[in-house]
RNA sequence: GGUCUGGUAGUUCAGUUGGUUAGAAUACCUGCCUGUCACGCAGGGGGUCGCGAGUUCGAGUCUCGUCCAGACCGCCA
């Protein structure tokens, strides 16, 4: 028997007892007379104890040999400590060792395996197996483990079932770009990972499933962020002889479950809010409304007023950053510079204090009188002591821009309380969106969205302003859900094909199989897909989903660990039928 | 596909206008240390300055190329 107990499980009432642990050495204290040996699993941590009046010498000489991160098994008797660590679980007693076992020896590890690691991350994911016997990343995988658990839990209780689909699937040109697989059996022929099981779920609707979930992975041959992985792992659920209102309802309550249990937290009804609503008082489809600064549209204050910039343009809309009024010249300059940023791509920005003294003061003060700004602020919500933060131009580029700014604002001024969960429904997304590129219209969800029944007649009228049965999931700023009501009979679904620009013979080469189990009694249905990687962070209150994620890849796809992506040798090329040309 | 930042000891980093033998902390090794727990003290070893060209009397430092890593834009139905 390898051990009695693990390494955070004795304690003071355990006194006398002999034991038996196994772990890593986490660290060795050697003070001549006593050593102390901290060792470690991933339960907790156990002093061990050794000195020249209770050991006899060859054991000091062994335990003197081992070096970090040793495997050691031990015998001993479970002691008070003279000295107590009121930092550890099980730091009022230590084991006297009375037998030392080396299970395995080790190399010195290149990084600490301490919370706070010396390490960079390039080396932490070369030698992921070290990275996850530190505690952080260790919590976050149990954590993760929990969400998990508590997400199978709940949707089997409310009567959904766990399908497998098939990760070998066909590609589509439609969307994310895929990964292909070459077959060795059908020549020249390459099945595609799916970029997410949707027509799979949509045909075990046919099937009669009824309620079905999967915590499955996805992949995208798309360039990676710092919180986008090429392979990642969705909660993706369908429901059959549903509304919309039925399936908001059902992962609304999923998400307040995981929130109470998970966090402690209780949530009230989550908020509603249109696409339309959205975009104009936040810039954002997934705003972040743990903070205000809401957007106020300034057009019919601010112009005629002899400011070239703010006449000319389509929309002057500002916010108001609580208590900024006291920001300094080298400030209000930086904010002009972030937003001047390439990746922010403004002109400029006009601030306006209105100040503790109720005293208004602006970069434009050479058009605009105090009883002007006094009227910015009231439609800003401006308090005194705020700063207003106006930007000007096309109306959809100069909405984004500021939400930069917003977003920038809150991190500076900490708003951004991770400990706090704000989730909002945002609903009556459009259909369509122009593609400028291609010259047409492409899903704004999936192909498979059905339009709002009230907007249909628009399908043929005016596409771009049809809004879809799409709903997303937002909590602090992120999208962690989202979801239609699907279309479900064959002509909606052939036109839908049309608008995108598929012939007949596309659209059936492609798509036939959902179109053909259309004519077999498809029963209306609708769905949503959490994005389970970034729900765990956010719910952990990370920024970064990699941490969370076991054997993340890098940031060209890269796997450094086992150096994948690799090449193949010829004789499988040849097996595949492929050649490489470079 | 593009923009930006970085690459120096096992690791994290500093390195002045281009100028003597490239430093610190930590890790590692040795010795000492009668209750350590970020132990302490003394000593020691450790460098292809990512790689390749170029400029120069002289390059870690300047130029060009290249590779790697990171962040972002495009992309991600």
């Amino acid at each position: 028997m390898y051990r009695t107990h693990t390494n955070g499980a004795l304690r003071l009432s355990d006194i006398n007892q002999e034991v038996t642990l196994s772990g890593w050495v986490q660290k060795i204290r050697d003070k001549g007379f006593m050593i102390w040996i901290d060792l470690r699993d991933r339960y907790g941590i156990t002093q061990l104890v050794l000195d020249v009046d209770r050991s006899d010498a060859a054991l000091l000489e062994k335990a003197r040999s081992l070096g970090r991160e040793f495997v050691i098994q031990i015998k001993g008797v479970v002691i008070e400590r003279e000295s107590k660590n009121k930092n550890i679980p099980t730091g009022e007693i230590e084991i006297l060792v009375q037998d030392l076992r080396i299970l395995n020896t080790a190399k010195t590890p290149p990084f600490t395996i301490e919370d706070n690691t010396d390490g960079g991350d390039e080396l932490r994911m070369q030698y992921r197996y070290l990275d996850i016997r530190r505690n952080p990343v260790r919590e976050n995988l149990i954590f993760r483990h929990k969400v998990s658990m508590e997400v199978r839990k709940y949707l089997s209780d409310h009567g959904f079932i766990d399908v497998e689909t098939p990760y070998l699937i066909k590609s589509t040109p439609e969307g994310a770009r895929d990964f292909v697989v070459p077959s060795r059996m059908n020549e020249g022929q390459f099945y595609a990972l799916p970029q997410s099981p949707q027509t799979f779920k949509q045909l075990l609707m046919v099937g009669g499933m009824d309620k079905y979930f999967q915590l499955v992975k996805c992949f995208r041959d798309e360039d990676l962020r710092a919180d986008r992985q090429p392979e990642f792992t969705q909660i993706d659920c369908e429901m059959a002889f549903v509304e919309q209102e039925d399936i908001l309802d059902t992962f609304e309550g999923l998400t307040r479950h995981l929130l109470q249990e998970i966090n402690g937290v209780t949530v009230d009804k989550f908020p509603r809010m249109t696409y339309e609503e959205a975009m104009k008082t936040y810039g954002n489809d997934k705003p972040d409304i743990r903070f205000g600064m809401k957007f106020g549209e300034l057009n019919d204050l601010t112009q005629g007023k002899g400011l070239g910039v703010f006449d000319s343009a389509e929309l002057v809309v500002g916010i108001a950053a609580p208590a900024c009024s006291g920001y300094s010249r080298k400030q209000t300059d930086r904010l002009i510079n972030f937003v001047k940023r390439p990746q922010v791509g403004a002109n400029g920005l006009v601030w306006a204090k209105y100040n503790e003294d109720g005293s208004f003061k602006s970069s434009v003060d050479k058009f605009y009188t105090p009883e002007d700004l006094a009227l910015w602020g009231k439609r800003l919500g401006a308090q005194k002591g705020d700063l207003m933060l106006i930007m000007a131009g096309d109306a959809d580029k100069t909405r984004t821009q500021l939400s930069v700014l917003r977003m920038h604002m809150a991190e500076e001024l900490n708003l951004r309380n991770p400990k706090e969960f704000a989730p909002l429904w945002v609903v009556d997304f459009p259909l369509l969106e122009w593609d400028e590129e291609t010259n047409r219209y492409h899903a704004m969800h999936h192909p498979f969205t059905s339009p709002k029944p009230e907007d249909m007649p628009l399908l043929e009228t005016d596409p771009g302003k049809v809004r879809a049965n799409a709903y997303d999931m937002v909590l602090n700023g992120n999208e962690i859900g989202g979801g239609s009501i699907r279309i479900y009979d064959k002509d909606t679904q052939s036109k839908m094909f049309d608008l995108l620009g598929f012939t007949k013979e596309e659209a059936q080469a492609q798509f036939g199989f959902l179109m053909n189990a259309f004519e077999y009694g498809a029963p209306p249905h609708g769905g949503l897909a959490f994005g389970l990687d970034r729900l765990v962070a956010i719910l952990g209150g990370q920024e970064t989903i990699r941490d969370f994620i076991a054997f993340p890849k890098n940031n060209s796809g890269r796997d450094l660990m086992i150096d994948a992506p690799s090449v193949i040798d010829t004789e499988q090329l040849k097996e595949l039928h492929l050649k490489i040309d470079l």
